[in-house]
DNA sequence: AACGCTACCAAGCAAGCGCTTGGTTATCAA
DNA sequence: TTGATAACCAAGCGCTTGCTTGGTAGCGTT
């Protein structure tokens, strides 16, 4: 997964930069786009509020930046848990776990905002986190279509989408409560019925 | 519908109170709450922002109002639709059909503030709201328990506001296109699956 | 030694924000 | 006619916000 750092995809997390971008969405993630000022972030990695200007344009940059990265951080780790399970099933189990510990675990950090803060962005980085977010969406589409899921696989999977991002609101981890695991093949079993013969 | 303004439960929406909480709620769920401001609630109305705080404390407390408001209405409106159904299948569909519409439609206006503005408001009215729509939950339950849902009931009716809740995000009512009530039935069938014997 | 570059500070500006204050007008009951 | 009350205006206060500016310390290269 460090590759991605290496071929510049991403940002170095040890960076300036990437500290400022870490710091943001952990803030973003917390309070939100809006009730989060740039002194906060700044305050949150040593530095001063102005000079957060010398890595960015502006506060929307950093939010675009992060759901940049998070967008693609999430798409390989989501490919390579597919292609680590064998069949149709398992693979739909693999994603749908994959998508849970990135909103409740620290797998992602800043995955939740891509949904929470979607309309603090402008319409043009809309469109710019909107792309990679597509082939992201694309591999659900795949995965769905091969599991034989209820209903076509573009319905299935905004279904589902809302289904897991809504637990964000609900899911807490606890000793003997519901795991991430039970609540994965809870959804499994929802989604990929196998239709009446 | 109109005996919950008779009788002091919901503001009379041609009083000023009230076309100022309407104003409200079309701009928290249009531009969210943080980037509408007094003077844009009062604009909409015709008076100047000071004026605003002749009917209310603060702005929070708009919030508040709105989504109290609102959670009263919903409930109502939910109640009656789940009475006229006979079987508990119908009714299941006739509340999923309801919800649909409060987000869609211009049924219940600022319906969707409910989830997405939840984080605006402070821990003590937040449990105000909570209060009220823990009755509106209830009512939840009871029809899914009924109607034989997957897994419990608390658990289908997260999952299934999720998937509800974010149809905002993607669904558009469109000649040709899929229904609301085809939507809904979609649901009913993905939810309240009969369990193998 | 001189240069260029990255990372940052110190200070503060202009705009916008929620909200306050003191006063005015219209309505209606006593 | 008087007085109470609701609804609103006009003006602006105090604060926070995102962002700018001009300058400096440290570092590696030549």
């Amino acid at each position: 997964m460090d590759s991605l750092v290496a071929c510049g995809e991403l940002t170095d997390p040890s960076s300036p930069r990437g500290r400022l971008l870490n710091a943001a969405a952990h803030l973003f993630v917390e309070k939100g786009f809006a009730r989060t000022t740039v002194r906060d972030i700044a305050g949150e990695v040593g530095i001063l509020s102005g000079s957060i200007f010398h890595h960015f344009r502006s506060k929307e940059e950093i939010l675009c930046q992060v759901m940049r990265e998070v967008t693609l951080f999430a798409r390989a780790r989501m490919a390579q848990a597919a292609a680590q399970a064998s069949s149709p099933t398992s693979k739909l189990r693999a994603c749908i776990l994959c998508e849970l510990e990135a909103i409740h675990g620290r797998a992602v950090p800043g995955f939740t905002i891509l949904v929470s803060e979607w309309r603090s962005l402008s319409g043009k980085n809309q469109a710019v986190v909107l792309a990679l977010r597509e082939e992201y969406e694309q591999l659900w589409r795949e995965v769905l279509e091969e599991a034989e899921s209820v209903a076509d696989p573009a319905l299935a999977r905004r279904l589902l989408q809302g289904a897991l991002s809504h637990t964000y609101h609900w899911f807490r981890q606890k000793d003997g409560g519901l795991s991430l695991g039970e609540l994965a093949d809870e959804l499994v079993v929802l989604f990929s019925r196998p239709k009446p013969a």
